[in-house]
Order: C-alpha cells, then structure tokens, then sequence
DNA sequence: GGGGAAGTAAACATCG
DNA sequence: GCGATGTTTACTTCCC
C-alpha cells in the first residue's frame, strides 16, 4: 500500500494534469489579466475614471472567442484605449465645436460601417462628458444663456452623443478589424490604413510595450512568470493551484504572451483581442499593488467567490476576512475591525473586472479540483476493483483504514475459501447486499466474496471501533455481510459500553452482534465461541453476578493494559497517513493560503484545506477520530439509540492521558487514535472536548 | 525467526 | 441429557 500510495501520488499529478489539460481561456485571459495587472498602463486614466468606467461598463465576450461573457480584462483595456480615443476625440471636437458655435453643428464623424458588437462598450462613454469642461466654462463665464445658446448647446451635446457612439462603434469596428488582422496576420500582415486604426495601433503598441516592460521590471520574486521562460517553476502559482495545471496554464500564457510579443513586433498584434492581457490596471492604486497582484491572481485561485459577499457581509464571520485581513487575493489588507473590512472590500474589491475575473479563476480551481475530485474517486473504485478482482491471489497488501478492511476481506475471502464456508453451509457467501448507503470507504466491491475470515482486522492499520464508526458503517454492517474490521474484544465492549448500565448478558452480546452485523448473523457457533473465548480470556471482561444472573462488564483500566502495540510507533501507519497527506498536499494547495492563515495543523488542513480531498481527509478522519470519539459509549450519550451523526460529531483531538508520550500534536493525535489494536483509547477521550478546529 | 495479539476450533466444566 | 454459559488449551495467522 505504501507503494501504492506512493504511485498514487504520482498518478494524481498526471490526473491533475490531465485535469488541467482542459486548460481554459479563462483562466489564461484571467492569469494575463493578472500578470498585466502588475504592470503599468500606458494609459494615464484616473482611478475615478476608471472606477467609473468599471462600474457602468457593458462587457461582451472576447473577440477572439474567449468565453468571457461579462467584464474582462480585454474589456478593460478595451475601454481604456477606447476611453482615451474618446477623451481625445473629445477634446478635437471641441475644439471643432467651439468653432462651429458659429457655422452650426457638424455631422457625426464616418466609419460607422457595421457596428460590430464584440467590443466593450461603456455607458459612462456616453453619459458624463455631454458637457465638457470647456462648456460649462462658457455656461459660467456668460451667466446668462439665451435660448438660442441653450439650443446650441443642446445640440452640441446631441451632437457629442452622436459622435460618441459613433466612436463606440468606430471602436468596435475596429476591434473586429483588428482580430480580422490578427486571424489574417500569420499569412499576411496588414499595416493598420486608417488614421484612427493607426492611432488605435499606435497606442496599444506602446501599451503593449509598457506591458512587456513591466513584465521585464517585475520581481521575479513576486512572480516567476517570465516571458521566455515556459519551464520556469511557478512557485507563487503553485501553492494556490495545482502545479501541472499551473503548467499548462504557464505555457498557455506564455505562448499567448509570445504570440502577443511576436504580433507586437510585427505591429500587427494592436488589436485588444490578441490576448485577454488587460491594461486593467484600473488606477495608480493598482498599479501600486499590482506587482502583488500578480501573486493576486495565483490567490485569487482559493477565493471565495465575491458573489457571495453579498450575503456573507453582514456576517462577521466573512470568509473573507479573518484575523483582521483582508482575505481577498493577494490583498491582506489588515482591517481592523470587520467595519473596516467592509469597507476596504467595498472601495478596493468592488465589482470591476479584476475582481471578477479573480472570481471566475477560483470558479474554475473549484471546477477543476471538482473534477480531480472525480477522477480520484474513479481511481479508488477502480483501484477497489481491481483490488477485488485479485482477490483471487494469494496476497494482498495491505491498506489503510477500511481498505484495509476491503482488502483483507477478499483476501482473506479467497484465502479461506476452502474454509470459510463450512461454518454455516447453509449461508453461502451470501450475495452482499449492494451498499450504496454504506460507509463512504467500504464500496459494494470491497463485499463480494466475503465470507466467514479467519482473520483478524489488524486494529493498527484498521478503525477502532466506535460510536462513530458503527455509527456510519451502521446501515453498512446491518445489511451487508460483511464482517466487520473490529476485533472481538473491540466489539463487546463496544456492545457493553453502548448498554445502559454498562453491562450485557452474554446473550446481550450475541443480540448485539447480530443486530448490528449481519455478518454475525450465521456462523454462529463460531464467533459466538469466539465472544465466549474472549470475555473468558480478556481480563477487561469482567463477570459480574447480577440478579438476573451473570452480566459482563468492561474493566477500562484492564482494557487499557491490553494494548501493547502503541501505534505511535507504527511506521507503517504514520506512512500512510502522511502518504494520504501527500496525496492530498496538490490539491490541497490551492489553500494553504487560507490555512495558513489559520495555523491549522497537517492532518487538519488536509481536511479542511480542499474541499476534493477533504472527502478523503475528513474519511480518515473520521475514522481516526472515531477511536477517541468512542468516548461517548462511555460518556453519557452511549445509549444504544444515539443517532449516528451524534456519534460522528465529536471529534476528540486531546491527549489521551494515559499515553502522554504520545501527545505530539496532530499527528501524534492521528497514531494515538488508530495505534490502538482495540479501541480502548476511546476512552481516554472521555469527557474531553470536541474538537472544534475540524469543521 | 521470535513474540505477541487475535481468530478459530475444540475440549471440558458448570448450571438450570 | 441438553443447551447455554464459561474456561481453557491448542493451533494458526498476522504483524512487528
């Protein structure tokens, strides 16, 4: 198993690759974006303007077939340029006005052949600037406006409107045109005709050029992204997302950002739809912050998504904010209360297009880690298959946990064929129950060919019983003849502690195995001279006459005594508990970020951190923490008829008090709770405090 | 390979 | 005598 794991790992990275292969232009446009972000625009546009600009934009999707229906950092940029064409425009028409104040209005400008709708069009283009400053100036400077000049003014600003949206759809002609070009440019270059074209080229190639000398300016510290440089190890990248898929994203980027170099020196790549590189940065602000926001944009991969903040604000417990910052990507800007948290989410994180295409790149590492999530599942039933399938071998190895169990099932099943079957010829290996309900590790393959085992469910690798365990499994045991990976003394005395007083009859006992195992249900004489055999031969049974007659009680310190194998020591199950840490550290670092934040120890963040692995983790920890958890058989909710998510809430992380050598943390936790050949340890736990840190 | 734990089988005793 | 219960022994397997 360890190999296996071992291997497993492995083949998670080619899956996570694989994953990331369906590589997306989200996630380049949004990366570029990013990238971009950290460099400086060469439009000089007011953090007002912009923000404005951002807040009334009207987005359509990337020329260049990007799926990016709403704000995009190509959308950005277009509007910037757009905004400064305008400003530009502006000011001549101006000037053309002031002149044709006398002569009377001036036509709307040409080039308004096909209003292609593929460019970002922006309201506030059309709504702020109907009087420019130049004409509130005249407006203030005569006072007094006659009708005639109102008229004039008036029309003017119809005027202006006009031209604005014929500028708009100048731009956006041109936006086609330009994409027409970059399509065209691989055969042929074509050189911009048009004078506005050439003033459209001329800006975006210097915007460009400032990109790339931003790109060439940035800290390699901050980000390894360097254009030229595909293989270089995305190591900011690679603690929020999945190294492979970074990779791919990497060359994604790359080859867009050389094709955009390229395009750019052939003077032929002007069209904002060559990348979705956006000049986003929206102000000087984020100009500042931009060099980290290149590492933004790797956060931004393990954001909550900002749609949610609507309904989350007026929580304090944002998940956005946490230890008095800001968890925003990349920000972590120190708030000090949640007022000021709001705020600064308010002012810095509003809705613009950096925001949400940071939205959209944690939209698409959930996807992703969503479909890892289902390859791994994949991968463990065809493992769990295949495992089954060679049931017929001689020798399996071992696993962890309940693959343990499924594993020593078929093995044993095919070891003790000959055997097996003889307790009871009358029950067959029966047909197991096909178990969908069951526990989430056990699978129907794990049950075929289940017989009566003449094995023990190594306690070490294996769950302790408990409250927890037979709580999940419980539907699972009940239905499916499976035996169960407990030993027998783990089992009556969970029977015992589960009774009321603590106490059983024999005859209890069998009750209890055979309502609660369906395996126990036939060879009986056999496991019931097992039972038999332990409560004599464990000391920790006791016997204790009782009017009804004779009743068996558990003696917890005997218990205790009876487990020599301390698990602290097993290499073997440390292993694979790291084995399983490892296997989820990929994915899992998509939010060591927000862990980190937390200090949340391994084990722990492996649960927590992904919520792909989580499944895994929180499995294994349930099942680890089901040996402590069995406190509560002991405690004052051990009756029978707990529910079972009353059995699976707690999870007891203490120190177990006889073994204070073994408290060493978490992981030390994890070896205390399944070192244990039996699940005596529970009771160590009692009466402690759940542990709330795993939610 | 040894030792310990566990599972299985069996013999035996006791008691109602 | 029979079955349930309880004890003990022997053997085997597994794991460390």
């Amino acid at each position: 198993m360890m190999q296996e794991s071992g291997t497993e790992t492995k083949s998670n990275g080619s899956a996570i690759q694989n994953g990331a292969s369906g590589g997306n232009h989200l996630l380049e446009c949004s990366l570029r974006e990013v990238r971009s972000n950290g460099e400086t625009p060469s439009v000089e546009i007011g953090a007002a303007d912009l923000a404005h600009l951002q807040q009334q934009q009207v987005l359509y999707p990337c020329p260049l077939g990007c799926e990016l229906n709403s704000p995009t950092s190509f959308s950005l940029q277009a509007l910037q340029v757009a905004r400064q064409l305008l400003l530009q425009q502006q000011q001549q028409q101006q000037q053309q006005q002031q002149q044709q104040q006398v002569s009377g209005l001036k036509s709307p400008k040409r080039n308004d052949k096909q209003p292609a709708l593929q460019v970002p069009v922006s309201v506030a283009m059309m709504t702020p600037q109907v009087i420019t400053p130049q004409q509130m100036q005249q407006i203030l400077q005569q006072q007094v406006l006659t009708p005639q000049q109102l008229q004039v003014l008036l029309q003017q600003q119809q005027a202006l409107m006009l031209q604005q949206q014929q500028l708009q759809e100048f731009y956006k002609k041109q936006q086609e045109q330009l994409q027409l070009q970059l399509l065209q440019q691989q055969h042929a270059g074509k050189q911009p005709k048009e004078p506005q074209q050439q003033q459209v080229a001329t800006q975006q190639l210097a915007f460009q050029q400032q990109l790339l000398q931003m790109q060439q300016l940035q800290p390699q510290g901050l980000l390894t992204i360097q254009p030229g440089q595909p293989t270089l190890p995305l190591q900011p990248l690679a603690q929020g997302m999945i190294p492979t898929e970074l990779q791919q994203l990497w060359k994604e980027v790359t080859s867009s950002h050389t094709a955009e170099e390229a395009a750019s020196n052939n003077h032929s790549s002007l069209d904002l739809s060559t990348t979705c590189v956006s000049s986003s940065a929206p102000s000087k602000t984020s100009l500042i912050i931009n060099p980290h926001a290149s590492t933004n944009g790797q956060l931004s991969v393990h954001t909550p998504k900002r749609e949610s903040l609507s309904h989350e604000e007026h929580s304090h417990s944002h998940p956005l904010y946490g230890h008095g910052v800001c968890k925003w990507p990349g920000c972590e800007a120190v708030c000090e209360d949640f007022q000021s948290f709001l705020k600064h989410l308010n002012s810095e994180h509003a809705l613009d297009d950096r925001s949400t295409a940071q939205c959209r790149v944690q939209m698409q590492v959930v996807q992703q880690l969503e479909l890892q999530l289902a390859k791994d599942k994949e991968r463990l039933q065809a493992m769990m298959t295949h495992l089954h399938v060679k049931s017929t071998e001689p020798k399996a190895t071992p696993q962890p946990l309940n693959l343990v169990s499924s594993v020593t099932l078929s093995k044993t099943a095919s070891e003790a064929s000959p055997q097996s079957l003889p307790h009871t010829p009358t029950t067959p290996t029966a047909p197991i129950t096909p178990v969908t309900q069951g526990p989430s590790v056990i699978t129907t393959t794990s049950m075929h060919n289940v017989g009566p085992i003449r094995r023990r469910y190594s306690d070490k690798y294996n769950v302790p019983i408990s409250s927890a365990d037979i709580a999940q499994n419980q539907e699972f045991y009940k239905n499916a003849e499976v035996r169960p990976p407990f030993t027998y003394a783990s089992l009556i005395r969970q029977a015992i502690l589960e009774s009321p007083e603590k106490q059983l009859t024999l005859n209890e006992i069998y009750n209890w195995f055979t309502r609660m195992f369906a395996y126990f249900r036939r060879n009986a004489a056999t496991w019931k001279n097992a039972v038999r055999h332990n409560l004599s031969l464990h000391k920790c049974f006791v016997r204790v006459e009782n009017v009804k007659g004779a009743v068996w009680t558990v003696d917890e310190l005997e218990f205790q005594k009876r487990r020599p194998q301390k698990i602290s020591g097993n290499p073997s199950l440390i292993k694979n508990i790291q084995t399983s840490h490892t296997y989820c550290t990929p994915l899992n670092a998509a939010l060591q970020a927000s862990m980190a934040e937390n200090s949340i120890p391994l084990y722990t963040t492996a649960s927590m951190g992904n919520p792909t692995l989580g499944n895994l983790a929180s499995a294994m920890r349930e099942e680890l923490n089901g040996a402590m958890e069995h406190t509560n058989s002991n405690g004052s909710d051990s009756s029978p008829g707990r529910s079972p998510m009353q059995a699976m809430h707690p999870v007891h992380v203490k120190e177990e008090p006889l073994d204070p050598d073994e408290n060493e943390g978490p992981l030390s936790l994890v070896t205390t709770a399944n070192h244990s050949p039996d699940f005596d340890h529970d009771r160590d736990y009692e009466d402690e405090p759940v542990n709330e840190d795993i939610e």
